[in-house]
DNA sequence: CGTACCTTTTGACCCTTGTTCAAAAAATGA
DNA sequence: TCATTTTTTGAACAAGGGTCAAAAGGTACG
């Protein structure tokens, strides 16, 4: 009797064409402007068919997080799987939440309305909010992991809390991912305007100031003429 | 003919009294659950009353906004007054957002809406919208003055671009401050839950972590077993 | 097939909330 | 006191999120 998991997958294939629409529209309008007709209309159902998968509007978007959340942790534990000092981690990490955001600003956005919904606290019960609170925790705890094994190593400055170092890594590759999504996705955006740096450049330079922060005393002063995008490909 | 000078100080007074009982309806029930009707009964006017002083629910919160970031504004130059080191001067700057955020979440979540408004292209004209952007500016470029003091008197690394390591400043303390806010503000935020450490500490290895990266060489050393807080009160 | 039962889809409808506007009230000036 | 201007008011409108009874589509079984 196959009939009910065919019906589990079309009905799985329905909610990813949903989530399709929302994206694309959040793509073309920002997520402030979505509506829900709308999305209904792209993805070629009725409201009311809407509502069958997801129960409300923030429970759309959640979904959309949670697909977001997924990838990041996919990519950020791929990264600890490398053979490289800590710190390099670490940095890697942030790389790979800058290019997360560059070539997923909808996704991006999703991340951020989560984030502000918590802030509210009727949240209502998404299905999607556990798992999006799982993926970051995960995401973070691989930060975490990249700090402890470059405490071991003797890349990083074993004088730290791992969780506090890793917190603070966190909050400030966030103000910084946020300043690069801003410049993208903002049309007067001006703090980053008149200066004819790019982001690669400026990312650049706040990982040689983290790094010199949070390297070993030993490793310290390789810090001050190392770039990381130029020596991120070789060992 | 005191008469036109009498009204205007009263309307400016209606207007103050709209922006404080809006401010006081997002303290009590956040920003996303503000509305326009409560608005006016807390300011103990109509709803038409309301719409006569601010041309839209927009326009009142960056209303808000503006008074936040003009508050801001202020403290941040006082700083820049004090005859300190280029990187205390820093540390001030950044611990005078953070005193902020913590003493007026309602005027930080202004700020947030007004950078999200930006995000969203359609934001209509209110006339706050300039005056927000130009005490921005203002905030961002005493940052950049105190870089450059620093760069000037030797306590900070003159091999960066002052406009550029200003940026990152911004964004990471942003991005310290938002954590700071949502620790604060948020019922369900995990990252920080756990962690023993009060906001004082981490924002204190924040700095120091930075303080290290942006320090000049001569000064590196001291940053090690330095903390800003303890150090803050003398010169 | 045909009939009974279950599942899914639909769009008209409801409700909340931002916004408008014509009428009422208040203030001003002569 | 009365005409004119300014301000206030709340009923009414519009947009968009969410609901639900009816219709359409599947499925099972004789």
């Amino acid at each position: 009797m196959g009939i009910s998991e065919r019906k589990e997958r079309e009905k799985e294939l329905k909610k990813s064409t949903m989530l399709k629409a929302a994206e694309a529209l959040i793509l073309e309008k920002g997520l402030d402007n979505l509506n829900m007709t709308e999305v209904a209309e792209r993805a070629e159902v009725s409201k009311g068919s809407l509502y069958q998968y997801f129960e409300s509007k923030k429970d759309l978007v959640l979904g959309i997080c949670d697909k977001a959340t997924t990838l990041l942790y996919e990519d950020v534990q791929k990264v600890l799987t490398q053979d490289k000092p800590g710190i390099e981690l670490v940095h890697m990490i942030g790389a790979t939440f800058m290019t997360f955001v560059t070539e997923h600003p909808e996704y991006f956005r999703a991340m951020k309305y989560h984030d502000n919904l918590k802030e509210t606290n009727d949240l209502g019960g998404s299905e999607y909010l556990d798992s999006c609170s799982a993926n970051t925790q995960g995401s973070f705890t691989c930060m975490v992991r990249a700090i402890q094994i470059g405490m071991q190593d003797g890349s990083i400055n074993p004088n730290y809390e791992p969780k506090e170092l890793a917190l603070i890594l966190w909050a400030t590759s966030h103000g910084m991912v946020n300043m690069a999504y801003r410049h993208l996705n903002t049309q007067h955006f001006n703090l980053l305007k008149e200066l004819e740096t790019n982001l690669a450049s400026l990312f650049d330079n706040f990982m040689k100031v983290i790094g010199c922060g949070i390297a070993s005393d030993s490793q310290k002063d390789n810090y001050d003429s190392q770039s990381f995008f130029e020596t991120n490909g070789k060992s």
